[in-house]
DNA sequence: TGTTCTACGTATAGCGTTCTACATTTTCAT
DNA sequence: ATGAAAATGTAGAACGCTATACGTAGAACA
C-alpha cells in the first residue's frame, strides 16, 4: 500500500471500474445504478457484485453534472428551536429506505442568510429543497421554485401552484388555546407573539385568536404582544407584560420555546402558574412534558410534517408539477400550566 | 420569457457565458474565480463585472470534479441536544466571510447511521468534515481521515497523527464538578453517565469523577450509573437511582438534557432540589438558565469549540498536515440546583 | 542587441457520471 | 418462415468547471 500524496490523490472506484470488473459497458452500470429500463436480471446481478466487491459508491457531484444528486436540502431557520428536531426525525424516517440523503443548514432566522443559504443549495445541486419557517416573500419563494422542487413546512401559501405547502391549521389550533383557557376559567387571554412582516403562520395564529376572543364574547381583552425573535427581547416583552397594569390571566406563546421562557420570567416574579398566570405554548416539544415545565401546548405533530413534505419533495423530484397543500389539524395537550383556576 | 419543460433546463449562467461576456477566456475567469496567480488587476476588474452584471454563481458540482466544492460537511449525532447548537453558531461564525459553506447531516446517535452519513458526505465531495461525539473507533476514523481532512469535536484522541480534535478537558470538568458539590456539602455524590462503549468523552469524565471521589477522600460514594441514550431509559435509570436505598445527595448528569430529565423525575417525585437532591449538568446550556431549573453545570464554551474546529479544517484544507490538538478549560457555573444545603 | 526572466493569457484535456442514439438479439404474431 | 416489435446492450457526447502546459509580450540584464 504506497502511500500517496497525502490527502489528495484518491483511490476511489469509479463506474468505469466497475464496468471493467463486471465485463460490461460503462453505460450497462449506470443504468443498474438508476434503475433504469433494459438491464435484464443477470446483468443486473453481474453488475450489482462487482459494485458490492469494489465497494462502489457513485460520486454525487459527477452524477449532478448530469442528473440527480440524490440529495434534499433543508433549510432550517434557527436549530435551537426544539420542533424542528420533531421535524427532521419525520423527513428522515421518510427517507431511510431511499437512496436520497438529506443534508441542512441554518440561516439563523435572518433574511439575508436564507436567501444566501438557498442559492448555496442550489449551487450544490440539491435535487429539492425543504424550507421550514421561511420569511422568504411569495416571489422569491416562486423564483426558487422555478429552479428547484420546493416544499415549504409552517409557510400559508395554499394558494401557491408551483411548490407544495405543508401546514397544521395555524387558524383552528390558535381558536383550540382560547377555548381550552375560557373552559379552564381564564378571560383575560393575552397573546406573546412574533415581531415579523412575514411569517404567515404567525398571522394566521392572531386572526384565529382574534376571532375566537371575539366570537367568546371576550373580544375586549384581545391583547396582542409582538416581541422579536432573541430571547433578550422576549425577556423584557414578559417581563413588562406581567409587571404592568391589568396583567393578564393567561398567556398564549407562539413557540414552547418563548413559552419556557416566560415561565422562567413568571417565576421570577413569584407568579405562580397557573393560579396567577395560565401559560400556552405551540408545538407540544417534548420539554413541555417535564414536570418543572408542564406546560400546555398544541401538538401539530412535527414529524408527520416532516414525513409529508419528504413525501410530497419526492413526487415533485420524480416529475409531479401540480402543487399539494397537506394540512394536518392540531389538537391541545393540556397540561399543569393552564389547569382550572380554583 | 418562454417556459421551458417545468423544473428541468436550468438557465443557470455558465463560466463561459461569463467568459464571452467579459472577453476573455475560460481559463482567465476560472483563474478569477479561484483567486489563482496569474490575473491583472484590469482583467480580475472585467471578469468580477460580468460575473456581476450576469449574476453567475460556480456550480459546486462541476467544481468538485476538478478541485474544491468550497462545501464542509458536519456530523451531528442528535439535533435535540441543544448544546450542538452552540457549536454550530461557532462553525458559522467562522465561516461566515470564507466562501466555504457548511452542511450538515444527523445520524440520530446510531453507529451505522453515522458511518452512511460519513460516506454520504464524502461522496458529495465535501471538501473537509467535522465530525460532532463521533462514537466511531480510532482506525474508522483514520479511514476517513485519509479521504477528507477532518477535525472532531468531543472525542479525545489527542494522538492522533492523522486528524484534528477540539476538545474541553473533561477530566477536569468532573473534577471541577465534585469540587464544588463537595464545596456546597453534598457528598454521596453519583454520576449518571451514558452506556456507550466508544464514546472517549464519558470515559474521560468518569476518569476525572473517580479520581476526584477517591483525592477527597469520598471513595467510597463512588456511584456511576449508565444509561442507554433514549429519554426513557435515562427516566427509568434515575427513577431506580432516587426511589432506591441509598440516595446520593447528589448527582452529576453527563449532559444537561439529561439532567433536565432528572430534575422531572426527582420533582415528580416529590424531592426538593438542591436538598434532598443536588443535580448538576455538563454544557451550560441555555436552559439552564430558566428559572423552573436553574441548573448547575459546566461551561465548555460550545461557540468557542466550533470557532476553532472551522478554523482547523479550513487550515486543513488548505493543505497543513500534522495535527492540531485545541483544548478548552471548563469551568462551572453554579445555580440553584447545587446550593449549599442547609 | 541579444538573452533571460517574469507576468499575463489561452487552449484544452480531463473529472465521473448520464443519456441519447443506435446496434444487436430475442420474442411473438402471423 | 417472416417481419415487426420488444428487449437488451454499447458507444460516445455532453455536463461546467479546474489545472496543466504552453504561448507571447515586455522588462531587465549583460
Amino acid at each position: 500500500m504506497a502511500e500517496t500524496k497525502p490527502g489528495k490523490k484518491s483511490d476511489r472506484v469509479t463506474i468505469r471500474e466497475v464496468a471493467e470488473d463486471a465485463g460490461v459497458s460503462v453505460a450497462a452500470v449506470s443504468k443498474v445504478l438508476r434503475e433504469a429500463y433494459g438491464v435484464s436480471e443477470s446483468l443486473r446481478a453481474k453488475v450489482r457484485a462487482s459494485m458490492d466487491k469494489l465497494n462502489y459508491r457513485p460520486l454525487a457531484s459527477a452524477r449532478g453534472m448530469r442528473g440527480q444528486t440524490y440529495t434534499l436540502g433543508l433549510v432550517l431557520p434557527d436549530i435551537r428551536n426544539p420542533f424542528f428536531a420533531d421535524i427532521l426525525a419525520g423527513v428522515n424516517s421518510a427517507l431511510e429506505r431511499t437512496q436520497y440523503q438529506l443534508l441542512m443548514g441554518t440561516s439563523h432566522s435572518q433574511g439575508p442568510a436564507e436567501e444566501a443559504l438557498v442559492e448555496a443549495l442550489i449551487d450544490r445541486q440539491m435535487d429539492g429543497i425543504i424550507m421550514i419557517g421561511t420569511t422568504e416573500y411569495m416571489d422569491r419563494l416562486a423564483v426558487i421554485a422555478r429552479q428547484k422542487p420546493l416544499v415549504t413546512i409552517g409557510h400559508h401559501a395554499q394558494s401557491s401552484e408551483v411548490f407544495d405547502t405543508v401546514n397544521n391549521d395555524d387558524q383552528l389550533g390558535a381558536r383550540l388555546v382560547v377555548k381550552h383557557l375560557l373552559g379552564n376559567g381564564f378571560r383575560n387571554i393575552a397573546m406573546l407573539s412574533l415581531a415579523s412582516t412575514t411569517s404567515t403562520i404567525l398571522s394566521e395564529r392572531e386572526l384565529g385568536y382574534r376571532r375566537e376572543m371575539i366570537e367568546q364574547g371576550v373580544g375586549q381583552n384581545i391583547n396582542i404582544v409582538r416581541a422579536p425573535q432573541t430571547l433578550r427581547e422576549v425577556q423584557i416583552a414578559a417581563r413588562r407584560l406581567l409587571e404592568g397594569p391589568n396583567r393578564p390571566e393567561a398567556l398564549f406563546c407562539w413557540t414552547d420555546f418563548i413559552a419556557l421562557e416566560v415561565i422562567s420570567v413568571a417565576t421570577e416574579l413569584g407568579l405562580s402558574i397557573p393560579d396567577d398566570l395560565a401559560i400556552v405554548g405551540y408545538d407540544n416539544t417534548m420539554y413541555c412534558d417535564f414536570a418543572q415545565n408542564g406546560l400546555t401546548s398544541v401538538d401539530q405533530s412535527g414529524e408527520l410534517l416532516g414525513l409529508q413534505s419528504a413525501r410530497l419533495l419526492i413526487e415533485r423530484v420524480r416529475g409531479r408539477t401540480e402543487a399539494e397543500h397537506y394540512v394536518v389539524t392540531p389538537r391541545v395537550v393540556a397540561r399543569k400550566s393552564s389547569k382550572r383556576r380554583n
